[in-house]
DNA sequence: ATTAAATAGTGTATTTTGTACAAGTATATT
DNA sequence: AATATACTTGTACAAAATACACTATTTAAT
């Protein structure tokens, strides 16, 4: 298919994940060139030579949210030689998990996208190369991951309530929880700090809010939820 | 450090555990040439343009061990642009695992390897570029996966006793486990055939032959051993 | 034939963890 | 004051993990 004397071209690709208007959703990009001219697509980019794969990864990150210090881990390389119609690409894929707050998205002049936007994570447009497959298997991941470290944090602010943090497990995992396991499960494993404040009511009965301890993940068993 | 111009090289190294002589080995090979010449280094080799990285680490696997049909599984990608000396040299890292009995080694003319050869995983001779890093992340990953899925069973042979069971087991996991509970947590996971066959008696007490019955993994919560 | 040495095999009681499930409490709104 | 809404809390049961010690079968030695 291609001439063993062409070279492999390797790129990093980003699966961000936000939690937004109560939904999980991930972040996009339009392409503004071929091939797949005007998909959307995870971002993404060449690895630069002297750069390693996470720093390449957390540029990517930076470049379109503006976000440094987050939760980054790699997730697999795809190196399908039919995953790009006109080159070798092999990309090394990473997932994050960030606050959309306090986030402004950002083309950066980058002639190579049109727009930038969050998707639901479970109601995605039809998206470029093998990107599908790679938000697939980064759910997947997001979800082993949450079973063992509370990394669900990184979604949250920095205060918040027990619900919302609930309510992100359940985006998370897409399913309920019951609300009094929920609450002894996490309670037990003493990485909530329990503050002296309350939601401001804006609703109905306040909320105590909590915040974490400093993460020290492996518990015991280190599962959480199942 | 490298021109903004110069390509990067990728490969595969794949890790190849066995279990020979009552101890966990991987398979290491003895580099000819420099960098690191006369050093040892797990096997691996350029992925080629049009082929797959699962087909890579196939063909390496295939031409040191003659083995096919084995449980392959990528590990992560190493791209520290300082892990080579003098070239940008990303890898794909794999692991296997294998029953070192009917296997027969092989250079296969390969003027890269003066000599390959088993090495006790807890005793490993100093290794070139990051492969000591690699071995140990593919020991902590063959460790989870053991909890899930008992994966132990291509390291045995057809027919098995649960004593060779339990001891692969505390080969990889380095710790004893509990005989009772260990033989009660498998029978009940009823994927073990319990044959009508011996061991012949070559020592003491015969022991009872098992077999796997068609894996099927996921079990309820899919735990083994912690 | 008896005994010793080695490995195989087995069951119960306790603790821990997971799960199912419903009523009372604090605030805002009317 | 009554009502609506979201917050908070505990117990009973089931399942899974763990701790723990003796008997059984064979070979080898006397």
């Amino acid at each position: 298919m291609f001439k063993e004397t062409k070279t492999h071209e390797v790129t990093t690709d980003v699966v961000i994940f936000t939690i937004k208007d109560g939904k999980l959703k991930v972040l996009l990009v339009r392409r503004a060139h071929e091939p797949f001219k005007g998909k959307w697509a995870i971002p993404g980019g060449f690895i630069r030579i002297s750069e390693t794969i996470d720093a390449a990864a957390l540029r990517i990150l930076k470049e379109k949210t503006n976000v440094q210090n987050i939760y980054l881990e790699q997730l697999y390389t795809f190196g399908d030689p039919l995953r790009h119609p006109t080159a070798r690409v092999i990309t090394c894929a990473y997932f994050a998990l960030i606050r959309s707050d306090d986030i402004v998205l950002s083309f950066e002049d980058n002639s190579e996208i049109t727009e930038v936007e969050w998707h639901p994570v479970y109601n995605l447009p039809p998206l470029a190369f093998d990107h599908k497959e790679i938000i697939e298997y980064s759910l997947k991941r997001v979800r082993e991951r949450l079973e063992f470290c509370p990394i669900a944090f990184q979604l949250l602010p920095e205060k918040f309530t027990l619900t919302e943090l609930q309510k992100s497990y359940e985006l998370i995992l897409d399913k309920k929880l019951d609300k009094r396991n929920f609450r002894k499960k996490f309670l037990a494993l003493s990485i909530l700090k329990e503050l002296d404040e309350y939601t401001k009511s804006g609703s109905k009965r306040p909320a105590r809010l909590y915040s974490f301890n400093e993460i020290t993940l492996n518990s015991k068993r280190g599962h959480f939820f199942s």
